[in-house]
DNA sequence: ACTATATATGCTCTAGTTGAGCATAATTAC
DNA sequence: GTAATTATGCTCAACTAGAGCATATATAGT
């Protein structure tokens, strides 16, 4: 028997917060990013993305929220409304690239990721900021018209020559499992929200330019599978795009992203542009009406190019009766089941 | 127009890992506990209880989850099976206390909290080390034989009462409203997985020792309300008995946690000891026994004081095949209802 | 004015799920 | 034996979710 001892806690890690700060404009899902200064070696391609980040100052912030909202709010003139934490990101590997962004040596950084949404494109001010479609990251997360050609064509069949590449006969069972489970593949659903487990996947499988460029390979290209980002924050991102979407079911967080006013077809295409895929109108519009969340204003709006529809608001007192729901999201219907 | 500054990060922060290791014990939730080395200034009453914890070594660490395997391993002889991060705890007021645990100056302590299952007791090694009942830091959180009566003697009336000494008229609406939310009342259910939302209120309304102690206020009792921890450890507890809860709804974790062969019941008793309630037993078998998750090993126990059961295991193929579902948990009938 | 087309909105039908309870079976404790 | 205890099979009613039919009210083009 030996007691516990008291841990020493090391210092020379450096934190940064990095914000998905999400919008839905139209039928276009947007993130904040911005272009960083140049990437490492190799990469004179110019400057690629990056999620917005900001240091965490502990003299400062007295949290992590307040940092966030705090350096965000002062860099890029965003409001932000919503705010949860997404996950902390520390794996190694992760430091060179960070560690060149933030022109710091060595040490290293590890990353709170932040999920912000906003009910609104806000104009930009800084010239390095963009708001950037979240699909052009990961093109085959958008199955709203139907199912997106590059997985049958290239992801699927890249992602099977993997498993098939494995080492024993466990091993390559094991790998078509995650990919079946992940892919929707041999029975299983497409669940949206496993967009991490679908970007982890073909990061394994060389399948993400990141993946090549974080061992220092030659080719620096794969057609086809979305714009890199630096770092990992391709993978931040995918975090949040899965926690969002997992979300929606659950509380009703899409009302951080709507107009005061709106269609009930405006609310589903808002749903839609988040989830990755279509619904059923008349079934949306019955579980949205009886969900207490919104309110009829009594007007109309003309300009659908039909029939005109009523214009809704979120009903603030349902909202707060129905904090613990979220929408009726249903599952993707793939036309062969 | 300006560019986005490269921002500097900061360094003068170390960052401890917290295990919040859990097991099931027959019908006792339990969790791995040190004493931790006495508490700061008026805490003559001795050693609090603290989770294990272990400072984050850069060096040493590729990753987080491999630097929370290897101290508990090593400093508890505890093997870890399923691992997941928690939430990163980086509030100011946090570093008083956890400085002082760490035997270190006033620098910020960020901690990264772990969820951890094992499948059973482990023996332990260090004499300071414990599994505690997690029901003695929230008896309010255990139904399993009907509402705690602490709730409607103390708490609620407490949380009331603090809703009741807002400033404003909106102010009070608004805590009430987060009260009944959170504790299932006026109408809402009892969400099990709210445990998180359940402990901010008690300590916002004084009612857990913690929110005194922090303060450094005088009294330091508030009877009833469970046994403290040291620094924010008990809110890191209770966001990972809510994971937990809410994680046994969407993925088979409960196997994580089960003996190799168990009965129904048993398997119904692990469940309802996370939770907090009790279920109805014959839609419980039906759902475990459609869902594909266990298998019956053909032999029977007779240990059960009744008519033989059945013995089951876990179905690892079956597993696999739904590594995307979880347990169905019905809600919380109260007899009212 | 008439027609095609687009969206809006109401309604129904069916299959499946969930909550609850009845009934019977096979043990142990006294 | 009898009571108590647990196991297991089955049914019923309420509700939910997926799908589609039908009708209403616009705009655009001829």
């Amino acid at each position: 028997m030996r007691k516990t001892p008291a841990p020493s806690l090391a210092t020379n890690v450096a934190i940064a917060l990095n914000a998905v700060i999400a919008v839905v404009d139209g039928d276009r899902p947007k993130v904040l990013c911005v272009r960083a200064p140049s990437g490492g070696p190799g990469q004179e391609a110019g400057r690629e993305l990056a999620l917005p980040y900001g240091p965490f100052d502990p003299e400062r912030h007295r949290t992590f929220e307040i940092g966030v909202r705090e350096w965000v709010e002062r860099q890029t003139h965003v409001t932000l409304g919503y705010v949860e934490q997404l996950y902390t990101f520390g794996d190694k590997g992760r430091e060179a690239p960070a560690a060149a962004l933030a022109g710091g040596a060595g040490e290293r950084v590890v990353s709170v990721g932040y999920l912000a949404l906003a009910p609104g494109l806000a104009e930009l001010h800084a010239e390095d900021a963009l708001w950037a479609d979240w699909y052009s990251f990961f093109p085959w997360e958008d199955w709203r018209g139907g199912e997106p050609a590059i997985l049958r064509e290239l992801i699927i069949p890249g992602l099977e020559g993997w498993a098939g590449a494995a080492d024993s006969k466990e091993q390559k069972k094991a790998r078509q499992a995650r990919v079946n489970l992940a892919f929707g593949l041999d029975g299983f659903g497409w669940e949206e929200e496993r967009t991490l487990d679908r970007y982890e996947l073909m990061y394994e499988a060389d399948l993400v330019v990141e993946a090549l460029r974080d061992r220092g390979d030659e080719k620096t290209q794969t057609p086809g599978t979305g714009v890199a980002m630096i770092s990992d924050h391709r993978r931040i991102l995918a975090t949040a795009i899965g926690r969002l979407r997992g979300k929606l079911k659950y509380r009703p967080v899409i009302f951080e992203m709507t107009a005061p006013a709106f269609t009930l077809l405006q609310l589903q295409r808002s749903a839609e542009t988040i989830v990755g895929f279509k619904f059923h109108k008349q079934n949306f519009r019955r579980s949205v009406e009886k969900s207490g969340f919104v309110e009829a204003t009594g007007e109309m709006t003309g300009e659908t190019g039909g029939r005109p529809a009523a214009l809704f608001r979120v009903d603030r007192d349902g909202l707060k009766d129905r904090a613990a729901a979220g929408l009726a999201i249903p599952r993707l219907r793939r036309p062969g089941d």
